[in-house]
DNA sequence: AATCAAATTGCAATCGTTTGCGAGAACGTT
DNA sequence: AACGTTCTCGCAAACGATTGCAATTTGATT
């Protein structure tokens, strides 16, 4: 059972007794063709099925219409949106997408890089992997091919890049449990220095002060892994303070969970005696009990934007791109574990 | 910014004064070239960072290490641990991997499938789209390229299928049910011919059989969106018949914590008035209250087998590739919704 | 009928790499 | 010194498509 060969512009050559010229221009309505042998060749083209070689095509014109795209884990919830806007942008424009996972290993990630760019992709769609720590090797394919960087960012990288405002919507979040009438809030965190991580803070710290709040370090926890398991393990702590807080944010949903199986465990009232609002809005957050207040992010415009950007640097290679942090915005969903009616 | 050209091997012969060939042999360590010039030449290639275009090489050999996937949503979660697997083990073979999503449009996926081996890719991994219709389009592609389906199948497609014994476990699923002391078994499941839908429901009424339970139709519950809302929905008429069951299945983990939700309301007691057991060990399993038992089914595991065998028929396309249905290892979990100490 | 312009088509190069074959050089054998 | 081997290396074709330019045909004009 050998697979049948695919039928070139040679063999519809031969059999119309055409030059392969005169069929390429024919098959492209090149003015230059004398409308009966259109005819001709695109008749039997049809019958033969012929369809171009799409990789000659690129090979020769050096453009592969193909987008490389890194992300740390494809098996993340909001990863997964954001490849699924990759996905939709790219199809409408008539490109095809590569998707390789670092897992979070700098060494791997450069070598998905090299193997892009080597292999010839038209541009790079890049989440950084966790602790990149060395962005020397992103700098040497930047200036080989275009490059638009995504959720993890470096702003050690000079080029576009899509994020949301990290800070504005850890402060959105904080100021409404502040507005529902909670004092003394707490945060969970990364200790590492995520990107992501130290900008909400950021915009914790930032809605504390506004509302005149006290900055209390001891409510203040961070653990290296973002977990459940660990968001659980830090609230168990922050209950049993003897000053304990009246929220918890955590700046991811993962962690709000935990907290919340936590605060379920000890039976303490969410909202009423601790509330809670995480970020993300993954699909747990409407699972767990009770309904989880949290960031959206909206991935798939994400992905569409950066596709976006990306193939208007690839297209208009000429006009100096001007390099650009785009912030997509946020919204924070309300739900039982912060509200009070 | 121009963006920096590529060098090649021309550009290496010509700086050294070498033929092209020269110089594609002497770095291809071909017995044929003195071991000085193959010092020259290497160094050179060293110094200037060449690296072969690979895109040149695929053309040539008309072998392009680019598997295609077409899943119809790569943002389920289970479908993104099988593209784990997929990329994993197609990278430690040295292929990589373009994305697709059908949207469970079959119009979308035979375009897709159109698309994919007219670029050239060596394989093709595909999950149907849910209510595939008409099979033609698969069978073109047949016999062109080689073609491993997972997940979703179809037994009209005579290729390779890599698939979890739907039957098996869901009489697994059961028959533990059974053994905790359920004798009245309900069923929420799929009205749409979905292949893996009918294959459980199949499981469900051998368990049934072999324990000498009676079958009631009442019970067994069918819905178009085997969605939470309507896991919900479905155990809501459950719960308010005169006789209702004492214990739910539902072919899906979503369905299956609607159904949860649903009793949690009416402060049915899991698992001790009504067990429940689902489907595909989501996330979301371990995050409702009480924490949900379920089938696990390996997606690693899934995606990695694809590959193995797709990778197999591209390699050795003579030998005739003999056409086997793989069914991996699904396991259950038994967690507080069905557990009795 | 001769000439010229316009309409059609073909030649050949090109993209970057691999590879069969042949050519020339170096070396040893008689 | 003549011949045959063995080493090295280059030529040229090939993969399938596009395209500038030249070549050929056609038709029109005088």
């Amino acid at each position: 059972m050998s697979k049948q060969r695919n039928i070139t512009l040679k063999d519809l050559a031969k059999e119309l007794n055409l030059s392969i010229s005169t069929v390429s221009r024919a098959l492209n309505q090149h003015p230059d063709i004398k409308p009966s042998t259109v005819e001709r060749v695109t008749t039997l083209a049809k019958q033969r099925h012929y369809s171009p070689n799409l990789f000659a095509k690129s090979f020769r014109s050096r453009k592969t219409n193909i987008l490389g795209v890194i992300v740390p884990n494809i098996a993340h919830y909001f990863t997964s949106t954001i490849l699924k806007g990759i996905l939709e942008k790219a199809e409408e424009k008539g490109y095809r997408v590569i998707i390789s996972e670092s897992k979070n290993n700098e060494v791997k990630q450069t070598e998905m890089l090299q193997t892009m760019t080597q292999f010839g992709v038209d541009g790079v769609l890049l989440a950084l992997a966790r602790k990149t720590t060395s962005v020397t090797d992103v700098l040497q394919i930047l200036n080989r091919i275009p490059l638009v960087m995504f959720d993890k960012v470096s702003d050690k990288i000079p080029c576009t890049q899509i994020v949301i405002d990290d800070k504005e919507a850890a402060f959105n979040a904080v100021e409404h449990l502040i507005n529902i009438g909670k004092k003394r809030i707490a945060i969970i965190k990364e200790t590492e220095n995520s990107f992501n991580s130290e900008k909400r803070f950021a915009g914790y710290l930032k809605a504390l002060k506004e509302h005149n709040l006290p900055i209390d370090e001891k409510i203040i926890l961070s653990t290296e892994d973002i977990s459940l398991t660990n968001g659980r393990r830090l609230t168990n702590i922050l209950i049993s303070m003897k000053n304990p807080p009246d929220a918890i944010f955590a700046i991811t949903d993962n962690a709000a969970i935990g907290a919340i199986k936590a605060l379920n465990k000890f039976k303490i009232k969410i909202p009423e005696q601790i509330a809670v609002v995480g970020f993300s809005n993954s699909m747990n957050s409407t699972i767990i009990q009770p309904a989880l207040s949290t960031v959206d992010q909206p991935g798939n415009k994400i992905g569409k934007t950066a596709v976006k950007y990306l193939i208007q640097e690839i297209e208009k290679p000429n006009e100096d791109v001007s390099i650009k942090t785009v912030k997509i915005k946020t919204s924070l969903i309300i739900r039982d574990s912060s509200f009070t009616a």
